[in-house]
DNA sequence: GCCAACGTTGGC
DNA sequence: GCCAACGTTGGC
């Protein structure tokens, strides 16, 4: 899951009352589509993109079941979208629990250094998801260069 | 700041 | 349903 550090970072997720924070903002479909997917107990990275240092920067679990985001009805809020109601919500958000920061960023070109690594979505050329699924296998191997 | 890649929009 | 125009993402 991405997000930019200036905006929020993963040193912001570990200061969020109880650690835990709601993942808002996402307007893509395909990005949706894998939140739905989620489900409480899940692990998943933090990655910081838009900085000098784009890559792995700590691990969250998925605090709760997908749910609509409410940021979506805000007219006041950044990403609000009038076609988004409670009655009939179009986007979701699930929240987030800090784990732990990586011991260092597992960078982004570091990870492309890796043939194992090569199917992840995050590493396909042109890839501009901010959510994207990581297999149980992939995950074990980033975790191991740690 | 640049620009490639991609998703979305809207006219037809 | 097609596709050009446009806006956004995100690495460099």
């Amino acid at each position: 899951m991405k997000s930019e550090p200036a905006a929020f970072g993963i040193a912001d997720l570990q200061r969020a009352p109880r650690h835990t924070a709601p993942w808002d903002g996402v307007r893509n479909y395909q990005a949706r589509n894998f939140i739905r997917e989620m489900r409480p107990g899940d692990l998943a990275f933090f990655y910081h993109s838009g900085c000098a240092q784009p890559g792995i920067a700590g691990i969250m679990e998925i605090a709760g079941a997908p749910r609509p985001d409410p940021t979506a009805f805000d007219p006041d809020a950044d990403h609000y979208d009038p076609r988004s109601s409670p009655e009939k919500p179009r986007w979701y958000l699930v929240d987030v629990r800090f784990k732990r920061a990586t011991a260092r960023v597992i960078t982004l070109s570091e990870l492309r250094e890796h043939r194992a690594l090569a199917q992840m979505p995050l590493l396909r050329r042109g890839n501009r998801l901010s959510v994207m699924p990581v297999t149980a296998e992939q995950w074990r191997y980033i975790v191991s260069l740690e």
